[in-house]
DNA sequence: CCTGATTCCTACTAAATAAGTCGGGTTATC
DNA sequence: GATAACCCGACTTATTTAGTAGGAATCAGG
C-alpha cells in the first residue's frame, strides 16, 4: 500500500472539506491545516473538481466542498481520481502463475475496504470494524 | 498493491526454484521459463543470495537453490529483501488524523497475508485460503 | 592446464514518475 | 477597481525504475 505524496494530500483535503461546517473552504486553509504545499495544493484540488468529487467558487468567500454527502465518497473514491486506474499485470508463467491469484486477493480485499470506508467515518474519527 | 518489475520478477523466479526437483538451476533456465530478461535476472538473483535467501555454484552444473525449504520461504520474505523496509508516513494532522489507522490496517492485513502465503503453496499451486 | 559454462560485481544509461514551482489569467465581492 | 480567491498549462528537479555493459572469478571435464 504505497500511497504517493499526491494522493495521501488528497485524502487530507478531502477529509478536511468533511469535516468543515458548510460553506466554501478556501485552498489556503486546507493548506495551513493539512501542512499541504499551497501551490500544489491548487493543483490536486483541481483534479478533484474535474473528476466532479468536489465543486468550488471563485472570489472572496470562495472554496471548495464537497460534491456530495460526506457519507457517500468513499477513500476509494479519492484515490481512484487521483492515481487512475491501474493496468493489469501481465500474466505469470508457468508455475509462478498462483501468483496472480494472491495478488488478485490483496488488491481485492483492498478496494473493499476502502470502498466501505467514508470521509465522514474519517472526518468523525469513528471507522467501522477495519478486520475483514 | 503496486510490485515493481523487480519484485515481481524475484517472486517468480524464488518460485522457479522452489518448483524445481534438487540440483542448482541454471539463470538461463528461469530467465526462458519466467520470460525475465537475462542480465537483469543476474542481478536480481544476486541480491536474492546477499540476502541469504538462495544459495549459488558457479561452473558447469551450477546455479541457484534455494537456501532453506520452500514451506519456510514467504513472499513476504522476498518482497522485504528486494524492496526494503518502507519508512514511516510521516503524521496525519488534525481531521484527517484517523487515516493513519486506516492505511495501518492495510498494511498489516497484507502483511500477514503475504507472510502466511509460502513459495511451496505457490509452487504446488495449492494456496492457503485466501480470504481472511 | 585449457575450454566452456556459469556466477559475480560495479557501473552506467534512458525513460518514467514524483513532487512541486511558476507565471499569469479569470471570476466574484465590496 | 482593489482584493480575494480559484483556474490552468508548462516547467523544473530529483528519484526511481528497468534494464544493459563489460568483464572478472570459479568450476568441471577432458
Amino acid at each position: 500500500m504505497r500511497l504517493s505524496a499526491r494522493t495521501q494530500y488528497a485524502l487530507r483535503a478531502a477529509v478536511e472539506l468533511a469535516a468543515a461546517p458548510g460553506g466554501p473552504v478556501p485552498a489556503e486553509r486546507i493548506s495551513v491545516a493539512q501542512r499541504i504545499p499551497r501551490r500544489f495544493l491548487d493543483n490536486i484540488l483541481l483534479q478533484l473538481r474535474r473528476a466532479g468529487l468536489i465543486h468550488s467558487q471563485r472570489g472572496p468567500d470562495g472554496g471548495y466542498w464537497l460534491a456530495r454527502p460526506a457519507t457517500e465518497i468513499s477513500l476509494a473514491d479519492i484515490i481512484l481520481v487521483i492515481e487512475g486506474v491501474a493496468q493489469e499485470n501481465e500474466r505469470f508463467p508457468g508455475v509462478s502463475e498462483p501468483l496472480e491469484k494472491v495478488l488478485g486477493a490483496l488488491r481485492e480485499h483492498q478496494d473493499s475496504l476502502l470502498s466501505e470506508i467514508t470521509l465522514a467515518h474519517v472526518a468523525a474519527g469513528s471507522l467501522p470494524n477495519l478486520s475483514r
